[in-house]
Formats: structure tokens, sequence, C-alpha cells
DNA sequence: CTTGCTGCAAAGGGTTTGCATACTA
DNA sequence: TAGTATGCAAACCCTTTGCAGCAAG
């Protein structure tokens, strides 16, 4: 699959507009998850209105081009979505390590086994999915009693 | 270990007044977790505040009496604490799936393994905690094309 | 040209805070 | 009585929405 931001926005069905493509670059080319305050603040030379981030994630999210993810500090916090075929760049399915203190975010290669995932899958539902975030106070921030 | 609510509040070394006690019996007696809002409606013959609920949940926590958790769709609820000797009334460590559509939670038995979570350990992090929540649509909403 | 995106400003919902009063220890 | 907890109302996020103007296809 492409890494081309107008192309994926094309496949998507999506307009291509200059806030959508700078903030689908920006997203494919930094790890985040970034909440719209990170983003708008990361590309502010550009002025987006956040409105216009909350808007295009919700449209991204729907054309599974981000994947939305909250942590224990009910922030909202999106990323680009991992792909199946990608096992670089943190584009495979992961799940992160929070600092509570410094809000340093690590990216861990930790999920449930597939014999859990399996238990869940024989109730019933339909769509299942699952949010997995862990927290903690980093080495740093230990050290420095933040 | 207590299931005394005015026991609980003591040992905690908070004053016992009558919110208290009625929150944390409400607590102990159903399983949640539930939402600011849910505890407040289920307690409405007493008519407390939501201010007075939401500081509760702060100092419960504080005494880990109550836990906090987020799910996807950005609300806290609480619940109460797991016990390591209890192993009845959910007081258990375990994890939750919730119907998208009718917002009913279901408890689930599932959990990361132990060499996952030693994974993590090894990290150096301190006081390391996870949250993980599932989602999806329960068969009664799937029937019901909800 | 038509449809849909953007910026701005206002509204919304859930949560937190300030303050005077009431209560616990 | 001293120190907290409570209720009320206002303040505060963060997020969503309405609307007029603008841009992409």
């Amino acid at each position: 699959m492409s890494q081309d931001p107008e192309g994926l926005l094309r496949a998507a069905g999506l307009k291509v507009t200059e806030q959508r493509r700078k903030i689908l670059t920006f997203l494919l080319e930094h790890h985040g998850p970034f909440t719209v305050e990170e983003m708008a603040h990361r590309l502010k030379a550009e002025a987006f209105d956040l409105a216009t981030i909350y808007r295009n994630m919700i449209a991204f999210e729907e054309a599974r081009l981000v994947e939305k993810l909250h942590f224990g500090d009910g922030s909202q916090r999106w990323e680009i979505a991992h792909q199946k075929d990608d096992h670089h760049h943190h584009r495979h399915h992961h799940h992160h390590l929070i600092c509570r203190a410094c809000k340093k975010i690590i990216t861990l290669d930790i999920c449930l086994s597939s014999a859990e995932l399996k238990k869940v899958a024989s109730l019933g539902y339909g769509d299942v999915r699952h949010n997995l975030e862990f927290s903690g106070i980093c080495p740093d921030c230990l050290l420095h009693n933040r």
C-alpha cells in the first residue's frame, strides 16, 4: 500500500486539501499517538483550526487511515493505522506505555495471546476491538522524583 | 479484609459521612463500573451532588478503595477495587467488554499472560498499570441491527 | 458548477473549583 | 472547636456544531 498521502486520500474517496495532506504526511512521518493539540502545535506554521483536525480525524478513522486510542488520563490520541503487510515504522499492531509524569510514550510489542482473543470471540459479539495501554513512571522521572 | 463500608473508610483514614457510606455501600453491592451520573441516578433518593461524588471518587482512588476505568467512548467509570484474597463478587483482577450499541458491560476473566507483564516490568518503569477494555456489538444488538 | 472542506464563533457535555455552610472527630 | 466534607454555582476544559465563504473535482 502506498505511503503517498495524496494517493491514500484519493483511495479513501476523500478530497485532497492542503490541510489533509499536511496532517496525513505528519502522521505518516511521526509515530504518535498524538492529541489534536499536539498535531496543531507541531503543524503550527500552518495554523489549522482545531475543528478541522477533529473533523479530519473522524474522516480518517472512517477511512481506516488512523486509529483512535484512549489512555488512562482520558485523552484521545490518534496514530496512523497499522497494516497487515507492514512490519516497519510502527505500522503493525502494537500497544503503548505512557509515563504518567512526563507523558512520554513508547511502543510495546506486546499483545494478548490468541487464546485469550479466541475466548472473547466465542461470546458472539460482532466487530470486537480492544484498547490496551500501559502507564507508569519512566526511569527518568523516577530518578528525578517527578 | 472487611466488607464493612465504615470500617473501610476508617482504615483509609477518611471521615465517615453519610454520602461516603452510601456511595461505598452501593459500589460494594453492585458490580460496575459506573459513571458518576449512574451512581447519582441509582442513589437518587439521596440526591447527592455530582461534585461530591467526583471528589469522593478521587479520595477513594487514593485510598485504593476504587479503580478508575476508561472506555472507548471517553467516559470515566469506577468500580470497587479488586483484592488479592477475594475471588468472589468480581473483586479480583478482571476486564470488561462493553457493547458499543447498548452500552451493556460484561466482565471477562481474561488478562495478559504473566510473560507479557514481565516484559513490561523489565523496562524499569515504576507503578505500571494497564487499562484493557474490549468493545463490540452484543448478540442482542446484532440481531436487532442496532 | 456542485459538493464538500475550512475557519470562526458559539454551544455542549462532562468535570473541576471557590466559597459559605454543615458536619465529623 | 478545629478541620473537613458538602452543596451550589460558576468556571473550565475538550470536543462538537452551525454557518458563511472557499476550494476541489
